[in-house]
DNA sequence: CCCGAAACTGTAAGCGCTTACCGGTAAGCG
DNA sequence: CGCTTACCGGTAAGCGCTTACAGTTTCGGG
């Protein structure tokens, strides 16, 4: 047997090794063998050598499958997001940029407890999409979802099989909620332009009316300019959809029906900020000093942007990590907040009428 | 039991659900579910209804590692990629950028087979990477790994548990590659500057020296430099890194031991290239009428760059989509190419010399 | 109205791993 | 030197699902 000639691999009998071929290797069982390989018990020195020297000679990886199946642990968190539509391309980069950072925040958080991330996106309207964000529930131990991604009935069905966490939505029945502090940090962007600077008239310059990230920057928005005394420009010209086109495309739309622009334009995120910084250029409008322009986010070209973008930023690495930790003390412990809101902070540069502030831009 | 009022959740037993409950539930056998479920076999249309009811009315997702391990096949490929070293937030965002849009290619490929992507980054100097793969691997059908993520050595070991596929690497031991065809790409390049242009002394600025890909380039500019009868500058002072940084230092060094610039600088990658002509213009040197420069790759930016980048486009979408194609029949029937080579295209903009070629960026 | 074939459904055996439980051996003590 | 007490290590029972195989219906024809 040792050396039939005409069996190419004596050593390796069929398909991927399993425990049992470690075990007979080791010549000891194979509940030895799990015991060295998850350090539980405490086998003996010489059995612990052994079974350590098989599964290197051997080069055995114990079945992920097998492991979650018997201890009901899959160690996979699952993440949805949406894929931008891939004609797009060239105006998708930002925010492709900013789920991938946010994702990049739960891999790393999730590496610390030994969990990997399985990805899932979706297009723009893919009409399979639900029965393969259940498929990717059933290969997780729980799911995060990012923004608009899912129904709140939707994602309630989901929260039966799995945990499940949204990013920058409402906590709904049985799931969690992670976002960032948007209320706040608008209402200091707006004192700022209006205390600070003593601008008069503010619009907003809104994102997709479907988001919720939208909606609370709005309502602070409006609370907080009205309360501080200044005009709001208000209406549906003034919706945009979260991209540079579509900021251009609203101020472009005002200027050539002739309409008096704001002292002010408050931008849903960096995105609209761009588009509208260079729709005004383009009129011969002088940012800040005929009007004054900011964004949200703090997108890494924000600060490159002339003049460099006045923004709130948003803590997008901790957002993803956040959003694994919720998760993961939730599948490991069955407690765990179930609205988490991270903090914003006020980015102060040029584009709002402030002479450059040094400090601001380091590293 | 219908009733019993102390007991909350009379229709959920406990944990998760399973597929006994949805058999119980229908009336049926599990078999049954399970046949529906997987549309095997023929069931009677009652049956079939029942089962289909009880699982929309319980909301059950069938648990993927009881599949995995019941089939033999979990519907996962693991992809393991380096992550930026977390310092370097700002100098890392196009190679972020590049990464991403290979693994969306890999997702978008994926999703076409059922499959779901399992990521896992792999820090600067990482020291648990090996385990944490090993363990990505037990969880996977298979692997793509990014360049430089692992020695040969260690890819062999891990392509004795699961197929791998490499990118931009080279096949070895059980282990696939895909990778794009720089030599033609590079020779292209080459041709056009000296024989097009009429340039007869160009340089290699490299990248990382460890990467297959910035060797597979050099060689090809050597080659057909040569070959042309252009002079090379060559010389480990033309050793960049692949980053923005790294070119505008290599220049800037040169330039400050008042060594003479060629007429031609062939970067090995489009963030060099803009460090080179970011430190040119700094010095006054005119690209492309003092000194040429040209990119590899064709990230976005490369045509808002002043002059437009004249670069190599490498199809990365696709590059990640061959990966998963590859390993994929590979999973599933064993056999399948081990070494595939992407064509790529010479992208002729302006900083090589030539002027607008408005057909070029179109889109 | 009965029988056999065809069509469906149920039972049970695993997939590879973890772990409760228990028999066996070595060390500790009188 | 014999017996108790730990401690190790092995056996076997699942984890939830798929599927071969056997059993049960359901029909069509005789």
């Amino acid at each position: 047997m040792e050396r039939t000639p005409n069996l190419p691999e004596p050593k390796r009998p069929k398909g991927p090794l399993t425990i049992y071929d470690v075990a007979r290797r080791a010549g000891v069982s194979i509940a030895s063998v799990s015991r060295v390989l998850n350090r539980q018990g405490t086998p003996r020195a010489s059995t612990r050598e052994r079974v350590i020297r098989a599964v290197t000679e051997l080069g055995f990886v114990p079945d992920g499958a097998a492991r979650a199946l018997s201890n009901g642990l899959k160690e996979v968190v699952g993440v949805v997001f949406r894929r931008g539509n891939e004609t797009h391309f060239e105006d998708e980069d930002e925010s492709l940029l900013f789920i991938d950072v946010i994702n990049r925040g739960i891999d790393v958080a999730a590496q610390r407890r030994g969990f990997d991330v399985l990805m899932s996106s979706v297009g723009f309207n893919d009409e399979n999409a639900g029965p393969r964000i259940a498929a990717l529930a059933g290969k997780a131990d729980g799911l995060i979802l990012h923004d608009r991604m899912l129904s709140a009935t939707e994602i309630a069905r989901l929260a039966g099989a799995v945990p499940v966490v949204t990013l920058a939505g409402k906590p709904g029945r049985g799931s969690m909620n992670v976002r960032c502090n948007n209320e706040a940090g608008m209402r200091e962007l707006v004192r700022h332009l209006v205390k600070g600077h003593g601008y008069r008239s503010l619009a907003y310059l809104s994102g997709r009316s479907d988001s919720p990230d939208n909606r609370s920057r709005a309502q602070a928005f409006e609370a907080e300019a009205t309360a501080a005394g200044a005009r709001v420009y208000a209406g549906p010209e003034w919706q945009g959809n979260y991209s540079a086109a579509g900021g251009a495309k609203v101020v472009t739309t005002l200027l050539d029906a002739g309409r008096e622009m704001p002292r002010a334009i408050v931008c849903a995120n960096d995105q609209t900020a761009l588009g509208v910084m260079h729709a005004l250029a383009r009129r011969g409008i002088r940012v800040p000093d005929d009007v004054a322009v900011t964004g949200f986010d703090d997108v890494p070209v924000a600060r490159h942007l002339h003049p460099p973008l006045t923004t709130v930023r948003q803590p997008m690495q901790e957002l993803g990590g956040m959003a694994f930790d919720v998760l993961y003390s939730r599948i490991s412990t069955g407690k765990g907040e179930s609205d988490v809101m991270l903090p914003v902070e006020l980015i102060i540069r040029e584009s709002c009428g402030c002479t450059s502030a040094p400090a601001q831009d380091g590293k």
